[in-house]
DNA sequence: TGGGTACATATGGGATACCATGGGAAATCA
DNA sequence: TGATTTCCCATGGTATCCCATATGTACCCA
């Protein structure tokens, strides 16, 4: 019901672990998927996880596509072929791989960030950074000036 | 449940044996198809490989062609008369024949990409090279942008 | 209200199982 | 019978499992 909210930074252990912070874990046991499904973000340097819920909202993006196409299979590779499947173990952590380290730059620790129906995988100091950047977005949004793009797309 | 997922790169050994990565193996035993379905795809130099799963869908295919008309033989021919049935040893590997080395330049690697009813067969950089290419493509289609063909025609 | 106990979570580390890979030997084919 | 394929076993590295500990927090009882 509640979904992935708030965020928590935890350690890198020296075999590349790290917890799922709790909260998360019971939102991802309540959803039913076996163990987490990841892909990289599009327009920033963060990873997106989640369950069944974000993998029903990506497959629905090729549904309309025509399997075997050239245009299918290029959206396949992109959406499937550059995901990733890791387990989580019995204590609930998981490993961080070669490819989202390359694509978040985390070192030795990790934020992770509730986005309801997914969570974010950042680099602590990297998510700061964004998240003032968004504060200010979010700011000039609603007080009804003009967005300042400054970046990419939105979240 | 997930299909086949994320991308893998092993090497061949001297006889010319590669592993398929374990989690596709665990799909392929899911599936229930004896061996692998290998056909060479049409529009990249890649080989589509799977089980039933890939075999229902291009079946699906040529059934919008009458049978015994000259158009259903010559796609009978294109897409079984081409395509191969590789066996599984008991150590989860396959080898790589003369038309997939041939139709993908793969000498002494192979990378495995997931596309999630069925997998393909790639040279490593070739890879690289395509997936670059294709992640650009699926930003545009999902954007809702017109799509950028750059290549061939559908299957 | 204060003290203490039981539980949950994050983290560390040893032991084990799995997996990719190499190579020998038997079997098959032409 | 020579070449190729299939089966079987060995090995090293990695990932997974399992248990231990620390820190904190909620709960309970006097």
């Amino acid at each position: 019901m509640a979904g992935f909210v708030s965020h928590f930074t935890n350690r890198l252990d020296a075999k590349g672990r790290v917890s799922i912070p709790a909260p998360f874990r019971a939102v991802l046991a309540r959803d039913g998927f076996e163990g987490l499904y990841c892909i990289k973000s599009s327009h920033c340097s963060a990873v997106d996880a989640g369950g069944n819920e974000l993998l029903a909202e990506i497959e629905k993006r090729s549904e309309n596509f025509i399997k075997l196409s050239p245009d299918h299979d290029a959206l396949a590779i992109a959406l499937f072929g550059e995901s990733e499947n890791p387990k989580i173990d019995g204590d609930g952590r998981m490993t961080i791989s070669e490819m989202i380290r390359d694509h978040t730059g985390i070192t030795d620790q990790v934020t992770f960030v509730g986005l309801k129906y997914k969570f974010q995988i950042w680099e602590p100091e990297k998510f700061r950074e964004y998240s003032a950047e968004a504060q200010k977005r979010a700011l000039a949004m609603l007080s009804g000036q003009a967005p300042a793009p400054s970046q990419g797309e939105p979240v």
